[in-house]
DNA sequence: ATAATTTAATTGTTATAATAATTGTAATAG
DNA sequence: CTATTACAATTATTATAACAATTAAATTAT
């Protein structure tokens, strides 16, 4: 353990991963930003001065990582996309799907995770998260009792934690979300009680109210509160994370 | 918002992606089992009839997922060894790097989960888990006052995680913890204070008094005090998360 | 004008050959 | 007999060239 000098992969890099590497520094350190288009392959293999192949190895590695998106045809070519919580969103779920984590673990850790996030927003008290909230909730009387019900009550959660300020938070709360989303859905589909949506949109409405309040202590713990009553309503028996797409083989 | 129908990427897929999309579903469902050799180059080239530069662009892909690991040479070729944690904690440390998180921000999340985290350990109660948490306490008395002893203080953090029961949660603090390391244990180093080191250690050992005893709010409030006792410690100003590594040009 | 067609640009795929790295083995020196 | 060296076999890596498929734009036909 703890060796004396570090150890760490002194395999000799590949060609394709060293252009991938200064491609990723420039996108992520900003200097190619969202949206921009980078050059087309002739172009790279020549300011790379590498073979097509290894240039296309590259670019399949940084599609992969979610930085880029090509497209083909002409005006095609590669467009900086990334970084994306969807790569990190899929490498989490393999992770957790190579255990057999179930569903209800991941839902225990968002009911750990969401109340210290609503007492953070409280305790900001930003006026413009106080207006977002409000909106959503507006949304969710007008549409309650119909289908979109339950995406909008998923969209007052991933607003909720991108309003407590911390990235790092946030970011995972995302990724939990997104990995738990489409079972979620499907299940208050099934028990499609109106007095749940009732408590729920009741729930939103008093949560904002502690928010205004500045009441940090009073948004947790309603928040928490909150989870525990949802649970048994979506809690599905023993589903399994499952992050796998389906792959039309052609 | 919300369509009638699923209107996700309806791209023609690159073979690359299909014959890649194969190999992971035989990885992740485990068809493949870890440390398992997948057949050579020229073997697969033939089982999927693609050509060499498409498989190579599927491989290349799943290594970029840590899903597979290439050598060459005699005796070379593809093993599996994933999903592993590595490409999750690079994912999410690059959305982290991109919207400029300091690290700050990250040991505030920290602070957040892992005292829940403790409760959990000390409500389950396991044997097993206190013996491994008082054999890292048994080192680290014995190496109180050495360079290796932030490594310790690290490993316990770890270990503690892992036992909390909770997949999802001690994933992400494990990712966490990837991405915090480097520079808390450069810091630790800088203001290498034994009095700190004492403290740690007694902490280590009132924690696992509490777990061994099945004081699960006693574990969660110990363990939050001490995250806000020793953040002074590692609080660097401003560093902000970095997860790319250094491109050796050759 | 509108529709159909052609053309140009660009990525996707295949094929072949040469190169580099790794391992095992045999030959050689001491 | 042991250790070093040299060589051969295996395997991934890189390079080059050609062709196919896709898309956007330009041109032509109606």
């Amino acid at each position: 353990m703890q060796d004396a000098f570090q150890t760490k992969l002194v395999k000799p890099k590949k060609s394709s991963e060293i252009v991938a590497s200064r491609l990723r520094l420039a996108i992520v350190s900003g200097e190619l930003s969202k949206g921009e288009d980078i050059p087309v392959e002739r172009d790279l293999i020549e300011s790379f001065g590498v073979s097509r192949a290894t240039m296309r190895e590259a670019l399949r590695i940084l599609e992969t990582e979610g930085l880029l998106e090509i497209t083909r045809g002409a005006k095609g070519g590669a467009k900086v996309i990334g970084p994306t919580l969807a790569l990190a969103s899929h490498a989490v779920g393999m992770v957790l799907q190579e255990q057999d984590t179930l569903i209800a673990d991941v839902q225990i850790a968002r009911q750990i995770i969401e109340p210290p996030a609503a007492r953070m927003v409280a305790e900001r008290r930003s006026p413009e998260a106080i207006t977002m909230l409000e909106a959503i909730i507006a949304e969710e009387e007008k549409a309650a009792g119909t289908k979109e019900s339950p995406f909008l009550a998923m969209k007052f959660h991933e607003i909720l934690v991108q309003l407590s300020g911390n990235h790092t938070l946030s970011t995972f709360l995302l990724v939990l979300h997104e990995i738990h989303e489409g079972v979620a859905i499907a299940l208050s589909e099934k028990n499609n009680g109106t007095r749940r949506n009732n408590k729920t949109i009741e729930t939103h409405r008093a949560l904002v109210e502690l928010i205004k309040a500045g009441d940090g202590l009073g948004a947790e713990n309603l928040w928490r509160d909150y989870w525990q009553w949802i649970t048994p309503f979506t809690h599905p028996e023993s589903a399994v994370v499952n992050v796998l797409e389906n792959l039309e083989t052609r």
